[in-house]
Order: C-alpha cells, then sequence, then structure tokens
DNA sequence: TTGCTCCTCACGTCACGTGAGGTGGC
DNA sequence: TTGCTCCTCACGTCACGTGAGGTGGC
C-alpha cells in the first residue's frame, strides 16, 4: 500500500555517518538496538546503508542527549512524537481529515512547547555558571595587578 | 602543624548534603571513593559529617558535571587546581613568596580561562538549539492558522 | 590480492541505582 | 523502645568502549 519508492537514497555506510555525526560505529549499533534509529537499506553483504534523514536523526539524538541532557529513553518518545509529525506532513499534502490534522499539530505544539521550557532553562543555568566565570576572572587580573604593585609581600 | 582549629564546623548529615544538592546518598559515598569529595568529620558511630565547604564542592562538581559536560576525572583535575588555589588565598594573607603567588594565580587564570571558553562555546550551541525550537514553534502556530482557515481540506 | 571497512559476539567501564543485612542517634 | 537515618558489601544498569575473530567491497 502507498507509493514504494525510496525518495532518501541509502548510501552511507556506518563509518561516514559515525564520523559525520561525531559519535562511534558502536553507538549507531547501540542506537539501533534500542530502536532510535535503523538503517534505510542495507548492502547484499549485509552492511548497513543510511539515508541523509538517518543522519538528520541521529544528529538530533545527540543534541537531545548533549545539550539538553534527555536518557534515551526519553528521547525515543520524543523522537517518536516528531516521527508522527512528519506522518502528518504527507497526510496534509494528501488533504487527510482536518480533526486528525488539528490534533497531530497540536500534540506538536505540546512536545516542543516542553522542550523549549527546559532548553530555556539550561541556557539560564549555564548562563549564570559563564558569569560567574567571567566574574572570576576579572577578580584574579586583580589579584595580579595587587602582587605587582607591592612586589616585597602585603602592607598588613 | 598550622592551626587545627576548625573553621568551618562539619555537621551535616549525609542525607542532608544529599537532598541540598540534589544527588543520592551514593553518589557522595562515590565521590568520597574517587577523592573528590570527603566529609571534613565522623561521629563517634562512624556517620560522615559535612562541612558547609563540602557541601560548596559537592555542588561545584554538578555543575561541572551536568552544565559542562565533563567526566569526573576531568573534574577531579579542575577541583584540584582550585583547590590549590585556596592554599595560595592563606599563602597569600600569609605574605608567601611573591614569585610562587604569580605562579599560583597563573595557573588559576588559566584553569578558568579555558573553563570559559568550553562553557561559552556549550552557551552557542544550546542557544542555536533554542533558536531553532523557536523557530518551529512559530511554524506549527502557522500550520494551525492554514487548517483553520480552509477547513474542508487543501485547494490543490 | 591487498587494505580498509564492515559484521557479530561478548566482556569491560563509568557513574551511579538498588536492595540485603546490620548498627547508630534524637 | 520505636523510627528514621546511617553503615558496608555487592550485584544491576545505562550508554557505550574495546578487542576477538571473521567476512565484504572498491
Amino acid at each position: 500500500m502507498g507509493a514504494g519508492v525510496t525518495i532518501d537514497e541509502a548510501r552511507y555506510r556506518i563509518g561516514e555517518v559515525a564520523k559525520a555525526a561525531g559519535v562511534s560505529t558502536r553507538t549507531l549499533r547501540y542506537y539501533e538496538e534500542l530502536g532510535l534509529v535503523s538503517p534505510s537499506g542495507h548492502s547484499p553483504g549485509g552492511a548497513r546503508r543510511y539515508s541523509e534523514n538517518d543522519l538528520a536523526r541521529v544528529l538530533r539524538i545527540r543534541e537531545l542527549q548533549q545539550l539538553v541532557g534527555f536518557n534515551l529513553d526519553e528521547i525515543k518518545t520524543i523522537v517518536a512524537g516528531e516521527a508522527r509529525l512528519d506522518e502528518l506532513r504527507s497526510e496534509f499534502r494528501d488533504g487527510g481529515s482536518p480533526q486528525r490534522e488539528r490534533e497531530l499539530v497540536a500534540e506538536a505544539i505540546e512536545i516542543n512547547d516542553r522542550l523549549r521550557e527546559q532548553v530555556r532553562q539550561k541556557v539560564s543555568r549555564i548562563g549564570g555558571f559563564l558569569e560567574e566565570l567571567d566574574a572570576k576572572a576579572v577578580r584574579y587580573r586583580q589579584i595580579v595587578e595587587e602582587i605587582e604593585k607591592c612586589p616585597a609581600g602585603r602592607p598588613e
């Protein structure tokens, strides 16, 4: 059922995807084991072949993992929601039921808003941390100046 | 040798420190095992007693771990450098050799600057990610509007 | 044919989580 | 004395790292 044409060709080897995403091949196989990203195809000999879309998924997973700090189980839920949204896009072009469209977009908005809130908090926390480091840098420079001014020790 | 007076009293139980730092008691014992933070004292019965300073160390470790993404081995190096700087402060007040002071401050500045650079990069990356999420949020809202405008399906 | 990359086990590691079984402190 | 918290093993888990030993593709 539906069009079986492969729009996004699977031509990247696992090592190429690993390098592009900054992960190990072991990591990609582990993600596949967990059902997070599977190669869109295989070579006749059984080697994994990834598509451009597969690589994008891996990059997305890394962002959620390293920048937001989700574990792979939470990430699985999020990317599943986003995959549903991709389905929606096809349905939308094919003129699916507007009722269902509304539902799916509402769901996507909810996922995205929750994510935004968490990332905003993270940005704020790490921004505060950076300010502390900057303040420290200023203080250190002042200490250096003080040492230079009285080279023979401290005047009580 | 030196003053043996405990300036910073060790009066917090492990559970209190754990709660205040948002970690488990297991985590605190693990940090101790690695030589990252040890309780400043013990009860007669052998229970750990932490000082205000110990808690600050734990919070510091968490920042470096969660916000910057260092592993515990890297963190050990950093906090060791900062501990040396605390030594410097005592030495400085006691009027130590200005030569040695200069060296230690220079070292502290280097550690701090490296840290700042990494955090800055992180801030920039996560900031970009947040912008993407914001853009997505706008797009989703536009899609909702479009659906509302043509409730009978898509024209063409 | 020679390298290089790929494959599947499978054990190791880091940063803890989670009981098991027992003792301490207001 | 009753809870609650603490103690030390010690095995489990998550997200991979790291070979072992063998096959595939330009």
